[in-house]
DNA sequence: TCGGCCA
């Protein structure tokens, strides 16, 4: 019921945006093994990117997401495991790396990460990738794993595609400023920069161990947020000074106040 | 014909 039908690594649009205004310009169907890999070209307002499912033989599925440029350099590094791979004598039971990790890259593209590691367990060969998100971080993973003997006729499919679309991403993404990160005290926050059809906005993540909320700012309304900012801190700075000066003053009148006091109390009663 | 040791 955790992996059902429900996908993840939505990693190129928020959460129900995927859907509308969504076209698929290509798709290929590999069958390798006993598993069924569909990579479909698809564009939306933000780019082209494409989509990578994998369909296992009791029809579970789990799918990633490639921006074409990041394509273009996975298919690069295909390349290379499946020389790797190649070169590798029969599995040694003796000498398995920790991890059965045989050879490992990364790619990062904005804030995602894709871990490419070829692996080895008694089923044999296989290449995992699987993708993580700064926003969606301590969340399960996407991931896919091709089997090590069919790295080949991915890439060449891959490759495909990418003469057909070419590696270039398209949309404005290139142009959107890298996100960031601050810590404060046990705090994390996160500035991420983002696009979607109504158009740009920034992403600010609260993250703390057990706890996670997020506003979404729209690009317009930046310049108000700061001044809104800029104010209160000058306030903050204001009303500190004046809070010491309302200190200073009542001790310098405390002695009066407790002559007055007295005073009332001998008079009045 | 599978199947991929992370809660």
């Amino acid at each position: 019921m955790y992996r059902s039908r429900v996908f993840r690594g939505d990693v190129l649009s928020p959460p129900g945006q995927q859907q509308q205004g969504e076209q698929e310009l290509a798709t290929k169907m590999l069958q390798i093994q006993s598993k069924r890999f569909y990579l479909d070209v698809k564009q939306n307002r933000r780019g082209r990117f494409i989509k990578v499912a994998e369909i296992g033989a009791d029809g579970r599925r789990s799918q990633i997401f490639l921006a074409l440029s990041t394509a273009a350099e996975f298919r690069d590094h295909l390349s290379t495991f499946s020389d790797f791979y190649a070169s590798l004598g029969p599995p040694n039971p003796e000498n398995v790396p920790e991890d059965g990790k045989l050879k490992s890259e990364m790619m990062i593209k904005d804030n995602r990460r894709y871990y490419l590691d070829l692996k080895e367990n008694s089923r044999g060969r296989f290449l995992r990738v699987s993708v993580s998100q700064t926003i969606t971080r301590g969340g399960p993973r996407s991931q896919i794993a091709i089997p090590a003997q069919g790295m080949i006729e991915f890439r060449d499919a891959l490759t495909d595609l990418l003469e057909e679309f070419g590696t270039d991403d398209g949309g404005f993404k290139g142009e959107l400023p890298e996100g960031r990160h601050m810590r404060v005290e046990n705090k994390n926050f996160y500035f991420d920069i983002g696009q979607n059809n109504r158009g740009i906005y920034m992403r600010i993540s609260e993250v703390k161990t057990n706890f996670r909320t997020a506003i979404t700012v729209p690009e317009k309304s930046w310049a108000r947020f700061r001044d809104i900012f800029a104010d209160y801190c000058e306030k903050m700075k204001e009303g500190g000074e004046k809070v010491s000066f309302q200190v200073a003053r009542s001790i310098c009148f405390l002695p009066f106040i407790l002559c007055s006091i007295g005073y009332r109390l001998l008079v009045e009663g």
